[in-house]
RNA sequence: GUCCCGGUCGUCUAGUCCGGUCUAGGACACUAGAUUUUCAUUCUGGUAACAGGGGUUCAAUUCCCCUACGGGAUACCA
């Protein structure tokens, strides 16, 4: 039998960091088992649906580079991938369940049912859910009279489709992760399987699509762990039992704080929680994504590989296809890990310093433009290697390279202070000639001419540095003065130095 | 409340399954120093962890139990 994984998403919302580990590790496991992957829509749940969700779904694993054999965006043998397009299909798989009495309609309103739990609660009963013990006292057809509830349908009263859970049965499944899980049937509820809306809940809908589809692999976030003997009695009521595919709960992701990381409890931290920028038209919020805050794809499919897996030893830079080569479930973890910032920075630099020249070059080039610097390929090419080790983020070569687009039109008092000095002019001044005199301009040629006249004057490199770099950027920080002479060119590097000379006294 | 899942440095983790080689390794962060014309990079060093209590055993971070703690689920949400 083929291997046959889906990553499933609710259009609730933009994907979020969390959904795009599970879509990772599934990718990873489906590339090694060499099987197939869906991209299924689960969008039951009409009041929470949230327009442009789904294209940002697609949008994001397309970033990644996470590729579907079959899905919403690709088609494939099982369309429509969207169950919205699908609900026929469950009411009539819900009807099939009524009539082999694995399920029932019940009629009870929201009221009711909170008064139930409201009473159970009041008496001291733990397990307050709709159950082979309370369904007997609500309105249901179990309760109800045949022919009240034949009325009661054709009068078209609002009724759910809920699972008849055994009353004393064992349920047990095997987790990939966890390993051996058992249940008491008492512990589950009879939840809803069809809402009134005549749309399925995650539940039914689920694994009817997963046993269409042939799906034999079900990796999820451990928020499902609870619901799974439901999904086995449903398996069980159908008669799919033989071909119930395996199932994998991963550890959630989580906060600094130690809890889920939600949306909020994100933000409260500074952590973005969306691939890219997301405007809430809701609440006119506006969330910052990963992408348009300049991560690279691949910095951040590392740093999350490793929320929750590792292969062992002590390597800890990876390419996906080596990922592909190591990933196993039985080494994704139990417990939750913490989204941790700095760590992710870190895979950020690190492979932004493997982008070659023109690589980084185009991806300041946006940056650039937008802070209204009109430059050459060359140019941008020619700073690349000036400052891909002083940024974690390409857009920062305009913030921490200014002076690399303009000339310096302040200098930086304290620097200043301790470096222009009437000395610091004269020398200057002395070393001007010998630039303008040099035919042949590198950073190289520029050194040579350098290590010469201090030589000739015989004063400390610092005399002539210090100053040299303050007419050039106005800073104290920045790449090296001859790197930056031979970028600028000579025209440039001499206006500047002149420019310092003319305008800024001697400290 | 109830059910379920967890537990190694601040964080991500290796080691635990098959108990001794663990005076517990790596990475990030922090920190000290070296290199360096500035900044950054790079290099070297340092601080820092087996939740607690029982049990099994010659020996427990590793196996078992309990407690406390954390998390998830308890919806006509996924």
């Amino acid at each position: 039998m083929k291997p046959v994984l889906r990553y499933a998403p609710s259009p609730t919302g933009p994907q979020h960091i969390g959904g795009l580990r599970t879509a990772l590790y599934c990718y990873l496991l489906t590339q090694k088992l060499d099987g197939e992957f869906i991209l299924r829509i689960e969008d039951t749940d009409q009041g929470r649906f949230v327009p442009g969700a789904e294209e940002f779904i697609v949008r994001a694993v397309e970033w990644l580079d996470i590729q579907f054999t079959q899905g919403v965006h690709v088609g494939g043998p099982h369309a429509p991938y969207r169950q919205s397009e699908r609900s026929a299909l469950y009411q009539g798989y819900a009807k099939q369940l009524v009539e082999a009495g694995h399920a029932y309609y019940a009629f009870d309103t929201s009221e009711e049912l909170e008064e139930m739990r409201a009473k159970l609660e009041a008496s001291g009963i733990d397990n307050r859910g709709y159950n082979y013990i309370t369904r007997m006292s609500m309105r249901n057809s179990l309760t109800l009279p045949a022919e009240e509830v034949a009325r009661l349908v054709a009068a078209g009263t609002n009724c759910v489709v809920r699972l008849k859970v055994p009353a004393k049965a064992d349920i047990r499944f095997h987790d990939e992760i966890r390993g051996a899980q058992h249940w008491h049937s008492s512990n589950v509820d009879d939840r809803v399987l069809l809402k009134s809306d005549g749309l399925p809940t995650y539940h039914l809908a689920n694994v009817i699509d997963d046993h269409l589809m042939g799906v034999t692999h079900v990796v999820r976030g451990e928020e499902w762990l609870s619901s799974t003997p439901t999904h086995v009695l449903l398996y069980d009521a159908f008669g799919w039992r033989d071909t119930m595919p395996k199932f994998a709960h991963l550890a959630l992701l989580l906060g600094p704080n130690g809890q889920k990381l939600s949306k909020r409890n994100a933000d409260k931290f500074g952590i973005p929680i969306f691939p890219f920028d997301w405007f809430d038209e809701a609440s006119g919020e506006i969330w910052k994504g990963y992408k348009d805050l300049g991560y690279l794809p691949e910095a951040l499919l590392n740093y999350i590989v490793f929320l929750g897996w590792h292969p062992g030893g002590e390597n800890e830079i990876f390419s996906v296809a080596e990922m592909v080569e190591l990933f196993s479930l039985e080494r994704c973890h139990h417990a939750g890990a913490q989204f941790d910032m700095a760590k992710l920075k870190s895979f950020q630099e690190h492979y932004l310093r493997l982008k070659s020249d023109a690589e980084l070059a185009e991806m300041m080039r946006p940056s650039v433009a937008a802070a209204g610097y009109d430059v050459s390929d060359a140019y941008l090419q020619a700073l690349a290697p000036l400052m891909r080790e002083r940024i974690s983020f390409a857009h920062e070569v305009v913030e921490k390279g200014k002076f690399l687009f303009e000339a310096p039109t302040t200098y930086d008092a304290a620097f200043a202070s301790k470096n222009w000095k009437q000395q610091s002019i004269e020398l200057l001044t002395a070393f001007m000639p010998g630039l303008e005199a040099l035919t042949t301009w590198t950073t190289q040629s520029v050194h040579d001419l350098f290590h010469v006249f201090v030589a000739e004057q015989a004063v400390g490199f610092g005399k002539v540095m210090a100053p040299l770099r303050l007419a050039l950027t106005g800073v104290a920080a920045g790449p090296g003065c001859f790197e930056m002479a031979e970028a600028f060119g000579k025209v440039e590097t001499l206006r500047r130095i002149q420019t310092a000379l003319d305008h800024l006294p001697a400290q």
